[in-house]
DNA sequence: CTGAAAGCGCTAACAA
DNA sequence: TTGTTAGCGCTTTCAG
């Protein structure tokens, strides 16, 4: 069973093979029963298209790239899940690149991308980043990017992003309502676009609060787990006084449950919690966590489908639409009383 | 800035285009000051290969298929973390493809494999997926395919999985040890050689107890949170002396500690629970929950490990390879007392 | 060690 | 509506 090709097919119908081609994509130009018998014979003889040969014949790869920084928190699975779904709709392929939160990976990532490996790209920027250099190369180049969560702080560019400010606002609100006196922050990478506007919302709750904004009252976070718990439990030994926490990333949580069970504290009644998070345990924690849950699936898919209107649209006007989809705040046992 | 490939390197050098493609790829054939002159030139000048054309020529993609049911699994996305990071350092691609559990999806995935777009597929079949005619199709032509955690019931084909049996079978143990007299298995498509396996290992540890194994204690639980939770209230309404669940999957722990809290039946006291998961939270549910935690990472890896030396083997000759990895049961509170 | 030349399989002007 | 004819950019025999 010989790879059968279009050619073959072309020898077989007595067509050439750019009817066939045609036929295939079915261009308008084809007869429909001309269109009927090529389908037919490609039924037949099993054919299946080389998507190397068409893509470099056409200069279109239908292939969409992401790139995260991970995928273990569960806001990129989501996103990850939107963005496939639509791709599959428009028959788009989707590669996946983990950045693994360094500049380097990401650079060399894109870069690549530059030979036209892919269409367009979907990116959350690495904690590294901050120069955008390579990013603004694959755009010059005419590769539309499409930034979701972290964003680069470029303004003429792309991305959907959920109201993170306003989010970080109410979190911290809620805290204050519920009587909280001195809430921790819980940071992480404030080269963050992302992560500076969650603490500004921060601030201007206790701003408005009429409560003192200080560096001392936020903790720098790392990306390892077992640090972080050090660094918490130091800190909240050192500031026993500490009776509420806003984590401003899923990862946290953990790290702050545990702690605060080891330091025999007592969520929700010595401090009261709220986390950033998607992940669908937080109902069934102990206690259920109070958390500012983004709408991930929806970002991205809102990614894809603004990506996807940037490849229909002419080339050379870059993408620049900024869409911003709200979180809720879901109240839960973690903030009680 | 026009596009640079590799004839106008060949040009600028005064090579020709085989000395520069061979230079690029490190070819023994190549002077070592050749290729110096090569690589500088093109870094000088910017050059970024054209993978599709490269592709193309080679019969080679570099890229990497995995084919899913799904993402929203912690198991899933660590899985694919795994996975990235040894194709990451093979220098190879991945593409994802979600079949949302339909086997329809699946064959049309992998239908379009037989094209060329990828030189291996590492997949978890859906859960419809019976007949296996569309992998053995790519399969013969040559396209290794490695499967992980579901993999399909044909003998001859290299897989990835963990010890399901004894993990069940050991999770069943463990609630019979702790007094549990009528235990809930909770099952989910049993087409799946992975659910049989756990199904098998739940008899065994009845069985072995002197006690029935009986359709009665197992509910067929769906792919729908909402759904499941409906079921099981009406089952732990129906049978109020149920006092062990194991859940065979993840997702179902919600349901579960969402039942049971609103039944009124406390946990681990009335009812104790183990479920088959990698969730990070487990450790800080309400209450913690006893798990078999598989070691998602290292299976993904695995599966890419297998994959490659397939890759470079000689065709024709098909990985049949298997690697049980084993999977560990955490007791926590949910199985205390 | 290097070059010439023939593709890989499909697309896309340009004709007819 | 269909065919002819160049490529797309890189790889790879086969020579030298």
């Amino acid at each position: 069973m010989e790879k059968i090709n279009i050619k073959r097919l072309a020898e077989e119908l007595n067509l050439s093979t750019s009817t066939i081609s045609r036929a295939l994509q079915d261009s308008y130009q084809i007869g429909p029963e001309t269109k009927q018998r090529v389908v037919e014979m490609a039924k037949k003889l099993n054919y299946v298209p080389n998507p190397h040969a068409s893509s470099l014949g056409s200069r279109k790869s239908n292939t969409i790239a992401v790139v995260i920084p991970e995928v273990f928190d569960s806001y990129f699975a989501q996103a990850i899940n939107g963005i496939e779904t639509v791709a599959q709709e428009k028959g788009y392929h989707v590669l996946i690149y983990l950045t693994h939160e360094r500049l380097e990976q990401e650079q060399a990532i894109l870069r690549a991308f530059q030979g036209g490996r892919v269409d367009g790209v979907i990116m959350s920027v690495s904690a590294e980043t901050t120069a955008a250099t390579h990013m603004q190369e694959l755009r010059d180049q005419n590769v539309p990017i499409v930034f979701f969560d972290r964003t680069p702080d470029e303004v003429d560019t792309a991305c959907v992003t959920t109201n993170d400010l306003e989010s970080s606002y109410l979190a911290t609100k809620h805290l204050l309502e519920r009587r909280c006196t001195t809430v921790l922050l819980l940071a992480i990478s404030r080269d963050l676009s992302i992560m500076r506007q969650r603490i500004e919302g921060y601030r201007r709750a206790l701003t408005e609060a009429g409560l003192p904004f200080t560096e001392d009252n936020i903790l720098d976070c790392t990306y390892d787990d077992e640090v972080n718990y050090e660094l918490l439990t130091k800190f909240l030994k050192a500031r026993p006084y500490t009776d509420g926490i806003v984590a401003t990333v899923e990862k946290l949580t953990t790290s702050v449950y545990q702690a605060c069970r080891n330091l025999g504290l007592r969520i929700p009644s010595d401090v009261k919690v709220v986390s950033f998070s998607n992940s669908r345990s937080a109902s069934i924690l102990n206690p259920s966590l109070t958390t500012i849950t983004q709408p991930a699936f929806d970002s991205g898919k809102a990614a894809a489908v603004l990506l996807f209107k940037g490849l229909k649209s002419k080339k050379g006007v870059p993408l620049t639409e900024k869409l911003v989809l709200p979180s809720e705040l879901i109240v839960r046992d973690s903030t009680a009383g």
